[in-house]
DNA sequence: AATAGAGTCAACCGCATTACA
DNA sequence: TTGTAATGCGGTTGACTCTAT
Protein backbone atom coordinates (compact mmCIF):
# COMPACT_ATOMS: atom_id res chain seq x y z
CA UNK A 1 0.00 0.00 0.00
CA UNK A 2 1.64 3.27 -0.86
CA UNK A 3 1.62 7.02 0.91
CA UNK A 4 -1.79 8.48 0.67
CA UNK A 5 -2.07 11.25 -1.46
CA UNK A 6 -2.26 14.82 0.22
CA UNK A 7 -4.87 15.65 -1.88
CA UNK A 8 -7.14 14.58 -4.89
CA UNK A 9 -5.69 15.83 -7.49
CA UNK A 10 -8.86 15.57 -10.43
CA UNK A 11 -9.99 18.39 -7.93
CA UNK A 12 -7.49 20.90 -7.47
CA UNK A 13 -6.12 23.77 -9.60
CA UNK A 14 -2.56 23.15 -11.17
CA UNK A 15 -0.02 25.49 -12.73
CA UNK A 16 0.20 29.49 -12.52
CA UNK A 17 -1.67 30.89 -10.30
CA UNK A 18 -4.02 34.08 -10.90
CA UNK A 19 -4.43 37.21 -9.01
CA UNK A 20 -7.45 36.46 -7.63
CA UNK A 21 -5.84 33.24 -6.07
CA UNK A 22 -3.27 35.19 -4.91
CA UNK A 23 -5.28 37.76 -3.45
CA UNK A 24 -7.32 34.66 -1.39
CA UNK A 25 -4.21 33.20 -0.19
CA UNK A 26 -2.68 36.58 1.11
CA UNK A 27 -6.15 37.72 3.18
CA UNK A 28 -6.23 33.89 4.22
CA UNK A 29 -2.90 33.95 6.04
CA UNK A 30 -3.23 37.27 7.31
CA UNK A 31 -6.38 35.87 9.65
CA UNK A 32 -5.28 32.42 9.98
CA UNK A 33 -1.43 32.81 9.87
CA UNK A 34 1.25 30.80 8.59
CA UNK A 35 -0.20 27.21 9.71
CA UNK A 36 -2.81 24.72 8.62
CA UNK A 37 -1.54 24.49 5.36
CA UNK A 38 -4.13 21.54 4.53
CA UNK A 39 -6.95 23.54 5.69
CA UNK A 40 -6.10 26.84 4.17
CA UNK A 41 -7.86 26.24 0.74
CA UNK A 42 -10.84 24.81 1.70
CA UNK A 43 -11.01 28.36 4.35
CA UNK A 44 -9.77 30.13 1.59
CA UNK A 45 -11.98 28.97 -1.09
CA UNK A 46 -9.32 28.15 -3.17
CA UNK A 47 -8.83 25.08 -5.23
CA UNK A 48 -5.08 24.09 -4.84
CA UNK A 49 -3.44 21.82 -2.99
CA UNK A 50 -1.89 22.75 0.89
CA UNK A 51 1.34 22.40 -0.12
CA UNK A 52 1.05 24.34 -3.39
CA UNK A 53 -0.20 27.20 -1.01
CA UNK A 54 2.18 27.15 1.09
CA UNK A 55 5.06 27.28 -1.55
CA UNK A 56 3.57 30.13 -3.28
CA UNK A 57 3.48 31.93 0.13
CA UNK A 58 6.62 31.33 0.93
CA UNK A 59 8.19 31.60 -2.64
CA UNK A 60 5.82 34.43 -3.85
CA UNK A 61 3.70 36.36 -1.79
CA UNK A 62 5.14 36.95 2.12
CA UNK A 63 5.88 40.36 2.19
CA UNK A 64 9.89 41.16 2.42
CA UNK A 65 10.70 38.81 -0.40
CA UNK A 66 13.24 40.03 -2.64
CA UNK A 67 12.85 39.86 -6.23
CA UNK A 68 15.23 40.77 -9.02
CA UNK A 69 18.48 40.42 -9.35
CA UNK A 70 20.79 38.52 -7.66
CA UNK A 71 23.62 40.98 -6.51
CA UNK A 72 27.32 39.72 -7.05
CA UNK A 73 27.90 40.08 -3.48
CA UNK A 74 24.59 37.96 -3.10
CA UNK A 75 26.60 35.28 -5.02
CA UNK A 76 29.93 35.50 -3.77
CA UNK A 77 27.91 34.85 -0.33
CA UNK A 78 25.77 32.02 -2.20
CA UNK A 79 29.06 30.35 -3.36
CA UNK A 80 30.76 30.74 0.34
CA UNK A 81 27.68 29.18 1.59
CA UNK A 82 27.41 26.83 -0.98
CA UNK A 83 30.71 25.65 -0.33
CA UNK A 84 30.39 25.37 3.90
CA UNK A 85 26.36 23.81 3.14
CA UNK A 86 26.18 22.05 0.36
CA UNK A 87 23.01 22.03 -1.41
CA UNK A 88 21.31 22.76 1.76
CA UNK A 89 19.22 25.44 0.08
CA UNK A 90 17.00 26.35 3.07
CA UNK A 91 20.09 26.94 5.16
CA UNK A 92 21.92 29.02 2.68
CA UNK A 93 18.29 31.37 2.30
CA UNK A 94 18.52 32.27 5.56
CA UNK A 95 21.61 33.99 5.51
CA UNK A 96 20.06 36.06 2.57
CA UNK A 97 17.46 37.90 3.60
CA UNK A 98 14.48 38.48 1.54
CA UNK A 99 15.79 35.10 -1.18
CA UNK A 100 14.18 32.24 -1.14
CA UNK A 101 15.98 28.41 -0.98
CA UNK A 102 13.44 28.16 -4.36
CA UNK A 103 15.43 31.16 -6.17
CA UNK A 104 18.69 30.58 -4.69
CA UNK A 105 18.80 26.57 -5.89
CA UNK A 106 17.67 27.92 -9.42
CA UNK A 107 20.13 30.79 -9.31
CA UNK A 108 22.38 28.11 -8.32
CA UNK A 109 21.53 25.52 -10.99
CA UNK A 110 21.44 27.79 -14.24
CA UNK A 111 24.37 30.47 -13.13
CA UNK A 112 26.83 30.09 -10.79
CA UNK A 113 27.28 25.95 -11.67
CA UNK A 114 27.81 27.11 -15.18
CA UNK A 115 30.10 29.73 -14.19
CA UNK A 116 32.01 27.49 -11.96
CA UNK A 117 32.29 25.07 -14.71
CA UNK A 118 33.28 27.42 -17.71
CA UNK A 119 35.79 29.30 -15.54
CA UNK A 120 36.89 25.93 -13.94
CA UNK A 121 40.79 26.42 -14.55
CA UNK A 122 42.90 24.53 -12.07
CA UNK A 123 43.64 27.84 -10.66
CA UNK A 124 40.26 28.53 -9.76
CA UNK A 125 39.63 25.20 -8.22
CA UNK A 126 42.97 26.46 -6.09
CA UNK A 127 40.47 29.29 -5.36
CA UNK A 128 37.91 27.18 -4.53
CA UNK A 129 39.54 24.94 -2.31
CA UNK A 130 41.42 27.68 -0.18
CA UNK A 131 38.15 29.29 0.21
CA UNK A 132 36.94 26.47 2.33
CA UNK A 133 40.42 25.75 3.70
CA UNK A 134 42.04 27.12 7.18
CA UNK A 135 45.21 26.60 5.80
CA UNK A 136 48.01 29.13 4.78
CA UNK A 137 50.65 28.68 2.44
CA UNK A 138 54.07 28.80 3.23
CA UNK A 139 55.15 31.02 0.10
CA UNK A 140 53.35 32.75 -2.61
CA UNK A 141 56.35 31.61 -4.88
CA UNK A 142 56.16 28.15 -3.94
CA UNK A 143 52.67 27.65 -4.49
CA UNK A 144 52.74 29.30 -8.07
CA UNK A 145 55.71 27.31 -9.04
CA UNK A 146 53.70 23.81 -7.81
CA UNK A 147 50.62 24.78 -9.55
CA UNK A 148 52.60 25.88 -12.91
CA UNK A 149 54.68 22.39 -12.67
CA UNK A 150 51.20 20.43 -12.40
CA UNK A 151 49.31 22.26 -14.33
CA UNK A 152 49.45 19.98 -17.94
CA UNK A 153 49.17 16.83 -15.49
CA UNK A 154 46.65 14.46 -15.97
CA UNK A 155 47.69 12.69 -13.11
CA UNK A 156 45.36 12.89 -10.47
CA UNK A 157 47.82 11.80 -7.91
CA UNK A 158 50.01 14.54 -8.83
CA UNK A 159 47.37 16.47 -7.57
CA UNK A 160 46.57 15.26 -4.25
CA UNK A 161 50.32 15.71 -3.75
CA UNK A 162 50.16 19.24 -3.81
CA UNK A 163 46.98 19.72 -1.65
CA UNK A 164 49.36 18.06 1.05
CA UNK A 165 52.34 20.66 -0.14
CA UNK A 166 49.80 22.93 0.65
CA UNK A 167 49.29 21.84 3.87
CA UNK A 168 45.77 21.00 3.42
CA UNK A 169 44.77 18.56 6.74
CA UNK A 170 44.62 15.47 6.41
CA UNK A 171 41.53 15.51 7.83
CA UNK A 172 39.97 17.70 5.02
CA UNK A 173 40.68 14.65 2.61
CA UNK A 174 38.33 12.10 2.01
CA UNK A 175 39.03 8.87 0.24
CA UNK A 176 36.54 6.70 -1.32
CA UNK A 177 36.23 4.12 1.37
CA UNK A 178 35.34 7.23 3.80
CA UNK A 179 31.91 8.05 4.89
CA UNK A 180 30.43 11.38 5.12
CA UNK A 181 30.34 11.29 8.52
CA UNK A 182 33.97 11.44 8.76
CA UNK A 183 34.18 14.48 6.26
CA UNK A 184 31.36 15.96 8.43
CA UNK A 185 34.13 16.09 11.13
CA UNK A 186 36.63 17.87 8.88
CA UNK A 187 34.00 20.54 8.04
CA UNK A 188 33.47 21.19 11.41
CA UNK A 189 36.99 21.55 12.00
CA UNK A 190 37.06 23.64 8.94
CA UNK A 191 33.85 26.20 10.35
CA UNK A 192 35.56 26.29 13.66
CA UNK A 193 38.78 27.63 12.70
CA UNK A 194 40.04 31.03 12.96
CA UNK A 195 39.19 33.83 9.98
CA UNK A 196 42.41 34.71 9.88
CA UNK A 197 44.19 31.98 8.66
CA UNK A 198 41.59 31.77 5.40
CA UNK A 199 42.20 35.37 5.09
CA UNK A 200 46.09 35.24 4.96
CA UNK A 201 45.41 32.07 2.35
CA UNK A 202 42.97 34.06 0.09
CA UNK A 203 45.41 36.98 0.37
CA UNK A 204 48.51 35.07 -0.92
CA UNK A 205 46.54 33.40 -3.97
CA UNK A 206 45.34 36.65 -4.48
CA UNK A 207 48.50 38.29 -4.57
CA UNK A 208 49.76 35.86 -7.25
CA UNK A 209 46.64 36.33 -9.14
CA UNK A 210 47.61 39.82 -9.91
CA UNK A 211 51.54 39.87 -9.92
CA UNK A 212 51.70 37.32 -12.25
CA UNK A 213 48.51 37.92 -14.61
CA UNK A 214 47.03 34.77 -14.22
CA UNK A 215 43.80 35.50 -14.98
CA UNK A 216 40.82 34.26 -16.83
CA UNK A 217 42.22 35.13 -20.08
CA UNK A 218 44.92 32.57 -19.43
CA UNK A 219 42.73 29.38 -18.22
CA UNK A 220 39.46 30.33 -19.28
CA UNK A 221 38.10 27.68 -20.93
CA UNK A 222 37.65 28.16 -24.96
CA UNK A 223 36.55 24.83 -26.05
CA UNK A 224 33.98 22.11 -24.90
CA UNK A 225 37.12 19.84 -24.21
CA UNK A 226 38.13 22.41 -21.85
CA UNK A 227 35.01 22.66 -20.08
CA UNK A 228 34.98 18.60 -20.11
CA UNK A 229 38.48 18.77 -18.56
CA UNK A 230 37.32 21.16 -15.67
CA UNK A 231 34.25 19.31 -14.69
CA UNK A 232 36.31 16.51 -14.53
CA UNK A 233 38.30 18.04 -11.85
CA UNK A 234 36.20 19.93 -10.05
CA UNK A 235 34.25 16.68 -9.45
CA UNK A 236 37.20 15.04 -8.26
CA UNK A 237 38.19 17.63 -6.12
CA UNK A 238 34.43 17.63 -4.68
CA UNK A 239 34.83 13.79 -4.97
CA UNK A 240 38.07 14.15 -2.44
CA UNK A 241 35.74 15.88 -0.39
CA UNK A 242 37.96 19.51 -0.95
CA UNK A 243 36.29 22.09 -2.29
CA UNK A 244 33.32 21.49 -0.82
C1' DA B 1 10.18 37.39 -39.80
C1' DA B 2 10.55 32.68 -38.44
C1' DT B 3 12.45 29.32 -35.69
C1' DA B 4 15.45 26.53 -32.95
C1' DG B 5 18.08 26.29 -28.93
C1' DA B 6 19.39 28.10 -24.47
C1' DG B 7 18.29 30.16 -20.21
C1' DT B 8 15.18 31.16 -16.45
C1' DC B 9 12.06 30.35 -12.87
C1' DA B 10 7.54 29.01 -10.81
C1' DA B 11 5.48 25.00 -9.57
C1' DC B 12 5.13 20.03 -8.83
C1' DC B 13 6.57 15.60 -6.81
C1' DG B 14 7.86 12.56 -3.45
C1' DC B 15 10.88 11.57 0.40
C1' DA B 16 12.36 13.01 5.12
C1' DT B 17 11.40 14.99 9.30
C1' DT B 18 8.52 16.74 12.89
C1' DA B 19 4.35 17.10 15.60
C1' DC B 20 0.90 15.12 17.94
C1' DA B 21 -2.78 12.00 19.45
C1' DT C 1 6.15 4.16 22.25
C1' DT C 2 3.94 4.04 18.00
C1' DG C 3 1.31 5.30 14.03
C1' DT C 4 -0.45 8.91 11.28
C1' DA C 5 -0.91 13.53 9.61
C1' DA C 6 1.28 17.75 8.61
C1' DT C 7 5.04 20.24 7.17
C1' DG C 8 9.64 21.04 5.18
C1' DC C 9 12.81 20.37 1.74
C1' DG C 10 15.63 19.29 -2.48
C1' DG C 11 15.35 17.50 -7.12
C1' DT C 12 13.00 17.88 -11.31
C1' DT C 13 9.84 19.47 -14.84
C1' DG C 14 7.80 22.28 -18.15
C1' DA C 15 6.17 26.70 -19.74
C1' DC C 16 7.71 30.93 -20.94
C1' DT C 17 11.23 34.35 -22.56
C1' DC C 18 15.34 35.63 -24.76
C1' DT C 19 18.89 35.30 -28.23
C1' DA C 20 21.24 33.82 -32.24
C1' DT C 21 20.89 32.39 -36.85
Amino acid sequence: MGRKPCCNKEEVRRGAWTVEEDRLLAESVATHGEAKWRTLPLNAGLRRCGKSCRLRWFNYLKPGIKRGNISVEEEDLIVELHNKFGNKWSLIANNLPGRTGNEIKNHWNTTIKRKLLNDGSKLNIMRKIKRSSPTTVNSSDDLLTKVSEKENSTDHSIWATLLQDLDLEPENQMTSGETSSTASNAESQRTSSPATNNDSFLYDIDVIWDDHHIGNSTFYSKTDDDCEDNLEWFNWFNFNGVSK
